[in-house]
DNA sequence: AGTTATACCCGGACGC
DNA sequence: TGCGTCCGGGTATAAC
């Protein structure tokens, strides 16, 4: 499931791709997918230059020259794919942008939607998530502000939207294992360096996650070389039975607070 | 206020 | 192979 690290690969990769350019038509074939009527969604988009691509936490915000916003989230399973109706995987589309002779194709949408808002009105849908965990005034004393009072476990914690924003199920567990603390540790019981460590762990794997093109198999266009980088270097996440990479005991597969969890019963504690 | 339960949705995994 | 069943997962919302 696409988190930060996802959406951020999505966003560098499409803005030389797609920023610039106009919409020459649309094709919707899941109304479900979209919050207007989609002759009107048709009408607002097709023509317009997509001025800006924005992300925010698991977001993507393709930003209109007419005021308006496409807001993305791809949910569970959702993913895209930019190129020709030939090059495109046997997959069936919910919604297209064309874009000249290509095409953006939005695949997978189940849960995940692409909603057409007023600019505003996306900034006030997004004004409840937490701090982005990358941006540099999340420093170690800001962290420590949102933290306290917290009395949940770091698995509930990082998920938690409203707490750090862009983080899921994959990377919570990939931050626990680099800071060496178990998913179900509650926040109370964190001793100061432990504290560092987690703040330390939060921006260094997410950045590696980034640099890697993130776990997501599928490529965005024909000949995408860096997407999905990260999958072979998830140490702990979907990994259970296999050595850990630090001391060879086998990773365990847990519930906690209702999610999957994976971790090293050994290096985290 | 913070935490937990539930509905949403359907591709894919699984069983027969 | 083919059909049926069921599960997973992030988020909004409701309920403790």
């Amino acid at each position: 499931m696409p988190e930060l690290p996802e959406m951020e690969t999505y966003r560098q990769l499409l803005t030389p791709l797609i920023v610039g350019r106009t919409v020459s038509d649309v094709s919707i074939t899941r109304e479900k997918s979209i919050n207007v009527p989609p002759e009107y969604f048709a009408r607002m988009v097709t023509g317009t230059r997509i001025a800006a691509l924005e992300r925010r936490a698991k977001h993507l915000l393709f930003h209109l020259d007419n005021g308006q916003v496409l807001l993305l989230h791809l949910m569970l399973g959702g993913s895209m794919f930019y190129g020709s109706e030939a090059q495109k995987p046997q997959r069936t589309t919910q919604v297209v942008l064309h874009v000249g002779e290509t095409a953006l194709y939005f695949i997978g949408l189940r849960l995940g939607y692409l909603h057409l808002h007023a600019a505003q009105e996306a900034e006030r849908l997004l004004a409840k998530l937490g701090p982005e965990p990358l941006a540099p005034q999340f420093t170690f004393e800001r962290f420590l502000d949102v933290l306290a009072g917290r009395k949940a476990n770091l698995k509930a914690l990082l998920v938690d939207q409203s707490f750090l924003s862009g983080i899921g199920n994959c990377y919570s567990d990939e931050i626990c294992f680099a800071a060496g603390l178990l998913p179900a540790r509650r926040v109370p019981t964190l001793q100061p360096d432990e504290q560092s460590n987690l703040y330390t762990a939060i921006g260094s794997l997410l950045r590696e996650a980034i640099r890697c093109g993130g776990y997501m198999d599928m490529p965005l266009y024909v000949g995408d070389a860096l997407t999905g980088g990260f999958d072979s270097l998830c140490r702990v996440y979907d990994r259970e039975g296999e050595p850990c990479p630090r001391c060879g005991a086998p990773i365990v597969k847990d519930e906690i607070s209702a999610k999957k969890s994976f971790y090293c019963s050994v290096c985290q504690r």
